[in-house]
RNA sequence: GCUGAUGUAGCUCAGUGGUAGAGCACUCCCUUGGUAAGGGAGAGGUCAUGGGUUCAAGCCCCAUCAUCAGCUCCA
């Protein structure tokens, strides 16, 4: 005679059932044809009754997926787990996203079984589901080949097809050590050893003859794996550490159905479309040249009028803001950089130093000395404070060969910097500022959405961090109050800081929902130490400054490059290179299509006339494709009414308007900086 | 830096050991038009670089450089 547990349902209804029956066994009891749609399980203690719409998504952390300790108290089980205690469960369907992930790890197991039974030999590490789809690293004495992919991605087919149901079994830890060990799976062992204890029954997943140390959960069988692909396959560093060897991880991704699957790539296809690097080659903006070098940009024409309206909006703004502007150099001597500690902490990222006669010179990697040097070539007192140095400043760092990535990740680049030298007191309203500013470039550059990230010190590890426990406490308390009363939310990082100081991190958010790291604000109490940096108090003796780093764009080639991922090329008016493009329908019209030109380039528009003797359509196409904003066609009935007709790019034809009417328009939606064309 | 893939005309790409190709772009000619490609002709290439194998190399081998996908590291 059982026990009985009460299952809450989702509707709220309890239900008795024996201990020990299955979420599979309720789904039947409530409706076959439930039964046969559910793939897994969420349950939760029966006395939360949280709302589970907003849950975030399972994380398929390494930790979760072996140790079997889930750190919410809601959890994701098979559909053939027994139930042990009163439970709120949910039946999760097809379309629920945590079905998804457990698919796609079911589909990492097919992948491992596919793999072992044709290339026995292979030796397993680990295979969760990510974000997009699933991997298994695995490692091989003679690495897989892409021909290889092919031939496991037709066997999981099989696999699929026989339908083999995944069974979760329990071992005794120690015999399947040494099974593992004996079959020199020796990534098997460490993860079994790492994440179990001794003497535990541990959780394996078995389908047809495959068997895996995990603690699942599983769609119910392999069948339920519907639509899948092997995607790539690239080296991963067994445990993530580059001295240890490399495995081969292959990627794939997993649906439950092929409609699902295809959608998944043309998403891709569309990513791709809007990469920068592809758009910046198509609309002609910057190349990076191999004579030249890896990760250096040449911003071509219509890239570099675009850099030169970002800066010229943010030096404007940074007098707006009271910064000064100023220029530092871009190699100074060593001795500066022994100074400052960059020869010690930062010398792998630095280029080489250069011989001259007199001295040994540097590339500059950050602009901070350069503006201490000015801060500390008079004596300051309070009454000056605070000090606001603002600069574009091209600074170089090596960036290992692997790393570089189009616009994102470069050699050389150029901060929109800024350090602010202040006292204690002012430091609250100066970190207000900067937050300030920095959700105004977040506001005029059109991201709507982005994350605020505080970064603290870790205190059980204060000897690692520079500067008093007093300095620390308020520095963290200042950034926290000033977060909080700007009414932002924001995510706490203990142990996250620099060595110097804590800081905050604006992660902005673009159409794609991809996050990027672009502003920071940081304190900084080691350099004003170093540089032994003063100002002389209202009680006339010498304190120090307390100094701010500020990066709003954080590099302007970043930050472009994220621009141009975010419009997908189709800069707002004020940013566009070319904002007009004017269609004289015939030669005849050239006349007054020049005349047209001329009176809008007056207003400050930037303006381009086809003269080809093409037709018109293609002139259209042609502007078409370079995302211009507004082409502006006349023919004999313009000329006669001094008019253009007006095509808004992505809406068509919009009729005609007058000349004067449509330079107002215009240039309105230049000053406002608008994102929208009508 | 590591693993794997790739590098052919300005761009996108064919070309698997025997005379370097296509489409688009470019130049010229014809065409003078009403909202996303009118027609014709022409020009354009040290096949990434440097070695090697071969009677013969874009193609096979080695090295280097760059790019791409990841890993690692970062604005």
């Amino acid at each position: 005679m059982s026990n009985q547990i009460k299952i809450q349902l989702p509707d709220g209804s309890l239900r008795e059932v024996p201990q020990g029956a299955t979420p599979l066994e309720i789904a039947n009891s409530i409706s076959p044809r439930l039964a046969a749609a559910v793939v897994a399980a969420r349950v939760r203690p029966i006395a939360l009754v949280a709302s589970s719409a907003n849950q975030a998504a399972l994380e398929h952390s390494e930790e979760e997926m072996y140790s079997g300790h889930h750190s919410a108290s809601e959890r994701i089980i098979g559909l053939n787990t027994p139930l042990q205690e009163d439970l709120a469960l949910e039946l999760l369907k097809e379309s629920d996203a945590d079905a998804l992930q457990v698919a796609r790890h079911s589909a990492a197991h097919i992948m491992a079984t596919a793999l072992l039974e044709l290339f026995p030999e292979t030796k397993l590490g680990h295979g969760p589901a990510t974000e997009n789809g699933f991997f298994y690293d695995v490692y091989r004495e003679t690495p897989l080949t892409e021909a290889d992919l092919a031939a496991v991605e037709q066997r999981m087919a099989e696999v699929v097809q026989r339908d083999e149901p995944f069974v979760q079994i329990f071992q005794p830890r120690e015999q399947v050590l040494s099974e593992y060990a004996a079959r020199g799976e020796f990534m098997k062992v460490h993860f079994i050893e790492r994440f179990t204890a001794p003497g535990e029954a541990i959780s394996l997943y078995r389908n047809g003859g495959f068997t895996d140390f995990c603690r699942g959960p599983h769609v119910p069988s392999t069948g339920r794996v519907k639509a899948f692909r092997i995607t790539s396959i690239a080296g991963a560093y067994w445990l993530g550490d580059e001295k240890n060897q490399q495995l081969q991880r292959i990627y794939g991704t997993a649906f439950f159905n092929a409609k699902d699957l295809e959608a998944h790539f043309k998403r891709l296809e569309e990513v791709k479309a809007r990469d920068h690097r592809v758009l910046g080659k198509q609309l002609d903006l910057f190349s990076i040249q191999e004579v030249a070098g890896a990760g250096l940009i040449f911003w071509h024409p219509k890239g570099g009028l675009i850099r030169k309206t970002m800066e010229d909006w943010m030096r404007q703004e940074c007098i707006r803001r009271g910064y000064h502007m100023v220029f530092t150099p871009h190699i100074m001597r060593r001795e500066l950089w022994k100074i400052s500690g960059h020869e010690g902490y930062y010398a792998d990222n630095m280029y080489p130093p250069m011989e001259l006669d007199d001295a040994e010179y540097r590339l500059k990697p950050m602009n901070c000395p350069g503006h201490i040097l000015i801060y500390k070539n008079s004596p300051k007192s309070y009454r000056d404070l605070p000090q606001r140095y603002a600069e574009l400043g091209n600074v170089y760092r090596y960036e290992r060969s692997g790393t570089m990535h189009g616009l994102l990740r470069v050699r050389g680049f150029t901060q929109d910097d800024a350090h602010v030298f202040c006292t204690p007191e002012q430091i609250c309203g100066e970190i207000e500022a900067c937050l300030d500013f920095a959700e105004a470039v977040l506001k005029t550059f059109g991201f709507q959405e982005y994350r605020v990230e505080l970064s603290t010190r870790d205190p059980n590890k204060a000897g690692e961090f520079v500067g008093s426990e007093a300095d620390w406490n308020h520095a963290e308390g200042a950034l926290k109050s000033v977060l909080s009363g700007r009414g932002l939310s924001f995510q706490t990082f203990p142990g996250e800081a620099a060595f110097y100081g804590p800081k905050i991190d604006v992660k902005l958010v673009d159409v794609l929902g991809r996050p990027w790291q672009l502003s920071t604000v940081q304190f900084d109490f080691n350099l004003p130490k170093r540089f032994e940096l003063e100002y002389i108090g209202e009680d006339g003796s010498a304190h120090q400054p307390v100094m701010v780093h500020r990066a709003l764009f954080g590099s302007v080639e970043r930050f472009f490059g994220v621009l141009i991922e975010h419009y997908a090329g189709s800069f707002p008016l004020w940013l566009a290179p070319l904002q007009v493009g004017l269609v004289p329908i015939s030669e005849k019209h050239h006349a007054y299509a020049h005349s047209v030109q001329q009176r809008l380039e007056a207003a400050g528009l930037r303006v381009e006339t086809d003269l080809s003797n093409q037709k018109m359509n293609a002139k259209i196409r042609d502007f078409g494709l370079q995302k211009v904003p507004f082409i502006l066609v006349v023919g004999d009935k313009e000329a006669a009414s001094d008019s253009v007709s007006v095509r808004v790019r992505a809406k068509g034809d919009q009729g005609s308007l007058t000349v004067a009417e449509f330079q107002q328009r215009a240039t309105r939606l230049i000053s406002e900086y608008a994102m929208e064309l009508l």
